[in-house]
RNA sequence: GGCGGCGUAGCCAAGUGGCUAAGGCGACGGUCUGCAAAACCGUUAUUCCCCGGUUCGAAUCCGGGCGCCGCCUCCA
């Protein structure tokens, strides 16, 4: 079996075939580059990033373009607010955008194209658009006429004359049809212009999408990908320029990503209750944040409270906890060669296994959720052998362990977790909590060297005492048999 | 008003006609431990918002309610 993809044209889970074999095209679009990303951007950032992994590791040569937006009204009107200019205030939100990106984890796109050094690319399709009667000048605007793309309305299943009844033309505008949308925008004095036909101006939203993905991917795109709230009217209008332009079906299979609801609202700027990734990122690794965005499926909405970070956490930590055991009992040497239980078989198959569910899991949708209910699972296994390996320890248990933790971690690099070593992850996590409550490491290996003495002399009152006033300070202590241990809970 | 989505355990969340309704967090009991912690084992939904219907069989399909959310203006 291939993989299925969810196509929003058709609202349907459809089997996926590239247009050309092994080749994947894919095209998502990026930021306006006008502010810091917020924990949406962040999501739709990772999961596509998951799906671009997925289908290279199944093969495929994809070829993703992701594109900036660095010119438009927001970017000018926050620009003008900044006293700064459009290239500055863009430039800065790009750096923004990748040092976000890259801590995330989320690769880099083949192409990453700007509007802005697309404007030739733009004034030509537009040119094609007017040739062909499905765009009209006027005073320097050009818009294209919705009433000329006869399946206009298709993607986001809209009704032209319901849409129209509620339409209106605002003041200043000169279109035909209230409907109809511009692809170019004649500037007014003191904003950023490019020359063209119709005089100095700046494109319109949607067009860019359409030159820069047409420009890199030819006429038509096998995915297209994006938030839920560009359906309409972004991905409507370029789905309506595009397909006008060349004749040509522009999308095969339309992705849309769920949004990050905070307390069940729609996080956005305009409702001002954003958290940014990089406040995010301040608290918390960023693996975390990863792992977070892919506990739920795709679609579907993400609600995000302080909280649900703290459950993802424990979760992440169990599995980097159980790794780090491993890594350690299974360098031991031992010389008994005592056998496997059936249990514990069962768990060396539980990890055999693990990569083959993985994928399946991942092609059925990219459920990031199934699948790591599989990595779950094979966690669990891998804590069998662990124990076994420090109770009863085996020779024969060494390899099965090593094995384990390389299916998991090399599974887990499609979601972009697991990748840090298992020791050092932990302890920077650690570090990180205690740098945030204001508490210094040597103080607590001087009072977990205080409360060994009081063992040594088995004043288990006084031992006890120092590790209770830990744990309210979040510091938890581990005795095993190489000694004490601490770790940081939030 | 138009279009669309969702409602599964204390919380989060897979599953969309038929094996025991995944997994995570939490809670409780057990093993281990001086006691803990971590880990493992077990318990925590005889039932999937409610009411009808289709079917040999429904959390899953259909109809009707109730509740929540999104898009229809810029938004990932």
């Amino acid at each position: 079996m291939g993989i299925k993809i969810y196509n929003s044209f058709s609202r349907q889970k459809e089997e996926f075939t590239p247009l050309e074999r092994g080749r994947v095209k894919m095209y998502v679009c990026g930021i306006t580059a006008y502010d810091r990303c917020h924990i949406g951007h962040a999501r739709s950032a990772v999961v596509f990033d998951a799906v671009v992994r997925h289908l290279k590791h199944r093969g495929y040569h994809v070829y993703f373009i992701r594109n900036f937006t660095d010119i438009d009204d927001k970017i000018i009107n926050r620009a003008k607010k900044e006293g700064i200019d459009t290239v500055t205030l863009a430039t800065r939100e790009i750096a923004n955008f990748y040092e976000d990106m890259d801590a995330l984890g989320v690769l880099r796109a083949d192409v990453e194209p700007k509007a802005t050094e697309h404007i030739p690319a733009i004034i030509a399709l537009i040119e094609t658009l007017i040739a062909k009667g499905n765009a009209y000048e006027a005073d320097g605007d050009v818009y294209f006429s919705v009433r000329s793309f006869p399946s206009y309305g298709a993607l986001s299943r809209r009704n032209l004359d319901e849409m129209r009844a509620g339409a209106r033309v605002r003041p200043g505008e000169k279109k035909r049809d209230p409907l109809d949308f511009a692809l170019w925008k004649a500037s007014k004095p003191g904003e950023p212009a490019w020359e063209s036909p119709w005089g100095p101006g700046r494109p319109g939203w949607h067009i860019e999408c359409s030159a820069m993905s047409m420009k890199y991917l030819g006429p038509t795109l096998d995915i297209h990908g994006g938030g839920l709230d560009l359906i309409f009217p972004h991905h409507e209008n370029e789905r309506a320029q595009s397909e006008a332009a060349t004749g040509k079906t522009f999308v095969r299979y339309w992705m849309h990503n769920g949004f990050v609801t905070i307390k069940g609202d729609k996080m956005s700027k305009s409702l001002g209750n954003f958290i940014t990734i990089q406040e995010i990122l301040e608290e918390h690794p960023p693996e975390v944040l990863r792992l977070f965005l892919l506990s739920k499926h795709y679609r579907s909405p993400l609600d995000y409270s302080p909280e649900a970070l703290k459950e993802t956490t424990a979760a992440l930590d169990r599995c980097y906890n159980a790794l780090n055991e491993a890594v350690h009992l299974s360098a031991r040497t031992v010389k008994k060669h005592r056998p496997l239980s059936p249990e514990l078989q069962e768990a060396v198959k539980t990890l055999k296994d693990l990569p083959e569910k993985f994928d399946q899991a991942m092609d059925d949708d990219f459920n990031t959720a199934q699948a790591l209910g599989h990595i779950f699972d094979a966690v669990r296994a891998l804590n069998r052998l662990n124990q076994q390996a420090s109770k009863r320890p085996s020779a024969l248990l060494s390899r099965p362990m090593e094995e384990g933790c390389k299916a998991l971690i090399n599974t887990a690099k499609v979601l972009g977790i697991l990748q840090e070593e298992p020791g050092e992850y932990l302890r920077r996590r650690n570090l990180q909590i205690l740098d945030a409550a204001g508490l210094k490491e040597e103080d607590i290996l001087k009072e977990i060297e205080r409360r060994n003495q009081a063992r040594m002399k088995k004043d288990w009152e006084a031992a006890d005492r120092i590790r209770a006033n830990l744990l309210e300070k979040g510091i938890r202590l581990k005795d095993s048999p190489e000694g004490t241990t601490w770790s940081a809970s939030i």
